[in-house]
DNA sequence: TTGTAAGCGTTATCAG
DNA sequence: CTGATAACGCTTACAA
């Protein structure tokens, strides 16, 4: 049924050359001749030989894997389509490269940094990816003292403490809604944020009010934690406000959702009566009775990309970080002009 | 900086004692000393020392890691939630075990075979989970030759080839479908199905048709591929028929979903005119202007019971397939009595 | 109770 | 060009 595991010392018996013939051969190195490098590989083939992992790992110090935390939090991963499509993307461009993805659960900081701990200390990946960056993030700090594992940051350069990083341009993302809803006459807007701690949540939170003081927008914003619900109740707040906005900003997908839903039971009718815009698009802003306005966003090029970042920073080569270029607005029947 | 890995031989010197006196003590084993054993714990603790994992993979012939191969289809991939719900729920129970999931990805059937292969061959990885499977999966028949590689088959025990599976009562869950199809007085419903090739699309396709024939149901069935546009063109179809059905049940939420716009679209009230039911509940289902009646799934669980299925597994104990109980129809505002 | 040494499967060094 | 041999860091007989 199952034939032993071959190594290279069968393949070296088989072929009646030594051990180390065998591994030259089989590693395309000189120092064999060509016709030993023929025989070797022909039998290694019908042996159906292949590298042993953890021998090759200890014996050159590399796993050909890097390592991704995700956080325990059933309420939002499982929501949004971010975490498949980064996935997706990070894997695939690993693939070409030979390097596998290995993941483990973590259910606070507090874990995670213990998880990248271990992985600094045991070896068990060649490099690290940074996600959902806080503002003072802890794991910075970490990987800032352990410059030995690479390390890229899925986030803000001003949020990586001079790690690698891979930015999305905030700040343009911001303008761009801000401004396409000043062109169609709002005067007061609104935004439902993702969590306050998170440091892309910062950084839109500081670039919104200023585009809007420049603009001579109203802003109001609102923290929630990206679920429905959070969506929900911050909806209700604003359309409860006296001078209630004309449109809102939802920091992701889900949350803009329950917002137009919000307002469709409150009797408004989006987008005459509120234009609801989301963040992140995707499949739920764009099959839906009323399509949602989103900000585009390549999650799966964006992971190909940081992927790159991290086999070329593992490779040793000369890596800088790397600012997305700017998305669009996808402009869809939930917003329009103030009527 | 960054200190250079401390070794058990490190620790060893430190707290002047043997090498293996060091392992021993570590791995709480007996041959050593409680004075000693305290020692090298403290001097371990304060050189930071960690399993190197490549030489502890070498010498125990393990790597605290099991296998999952994504198939590279963002259209499909990034649309649905399932993909990382069955992470989430994977890793946290891995996690509890001291395991990784170990993710690589594939763009076919050919390559995820290879990667398979290599799996087996190089000791990667303690076991692997097999999804979507095919009717004759060559994955099953593959790893049905390599039962010293532990595997669990996310999949109708049917499928599995005497490989140990994790399936859900699919037939159950059509039946209660057609019996409240039934029950609501539909007389023709039909079927927007996933994948041909997919083995519990097949299962699904029989106990339709089982069902209807047994309740009296005119029952057609068209196969899409779970995207949007699949969707739509099966229920332009369905509806274009001279006797089009009054319920449709879609495979998937993603489809449900632009059916049921689809419909709307062509001026049927939703659920007056056409029920649509989704088979798989999710997000998309309950939030949105129409909420989507739906089987619930939780596939969160399905992953922590799949992971704990591997890991007794792996650790030799005695393991039997499971069956998944009975989901319940969540009946939302989509679907309801004839009118 | 302790230390020595062999072995896990590679790669790499160094004589022949 | 080839074949011993050490080294990677850990576990585990086996000897002291």
């Amino acid at each position: 049924m199952s034939k032993a595991k071959v190594t290279i010392t069968d393949v070296a018996k088989a072929s009646g050359v030594s051990n180390s013939a065998v591994s030259y051969a089989l590693n395309g190195k000189p120092g064999v001749s060509q016709e030993t490098r023929e025989k070797v590989l022909k039998v290694a083939d019908q042996l159906g030989w292949r590298p042993n992992k953890a021998a090759k790992s200890l014996s050159d110090a590399r796993t050909n894997s890097v390592g991704l935390v995700l956080t325990y939090d059933p309420a939002v991963l499982s929501v949004e389509a971010f975490g498949m499509e980064l996935i997706t993307g990070l894997t695939a461009r690993l693939e070409e490269a030979g390097y596998s993805l290995l993941i483990r659960s973590s259910r606070n900081m507090r874990a995670e940094l213990d998880i990248l701990d271990d992985w600094i200390a045991s070896g068990a990946v060649d490099g690290v990816f940074l996600q959902n960056v806080e503002l003072g993030d802890p794991r910075i700090e970490l990987m800032s003292h352990h410059l030995e594992m690479p390390t890229v940051v899925m986030g803000d350069e001003s949020l990586a403490g001079g790690l690698i990083s891979l930015s999305t341009n905030e700040r343009d993302g911001v303008r761009v809604i801000a401004e396409y809803c000043a062109d169609q006459g709002h005067r007061r807007i609104a935004r439902v944020a993702g969590p306050e701690n998170l440091g892309h949540t910062f950084i839109r939170d500081n670039a919104f009010m200023e585009v809007a003081a420049r603009l001579g927008l109203q802003y109001t914003c609102l923290h929630a934690d990206y679920t429905p619900e959070g969506g929900r109740k911050c909806t209700e707040r604003l359309l409860s406000l006296p001078n209630a906005p004309t449109a809102i900003i939802y920091d992701n997908d889900v949350m803009a959702l329950t917002g137009a839903q919000v307002a469709a039971v409150r009797g408004l009718n989006v987008p005459q009566d509120l234009s609801v815009i989301s963040w992140d698009d995707s499949f739920l802003c764009e099959v839906n009775a009323l399509g949602i306005t989103a900000l585009g966003h390549n999650i799966i090029e964006r992971g190909r990309t940081a992927a790159g970042l991290l086999l070329d920073l593992i490779d040793g080569k000369p890596v800088e970080s790397v600012w997305e270029p700017q998305e669009k607005l996808v402009v869809r029947a939930s917003s329009g002009p103030l009527a």
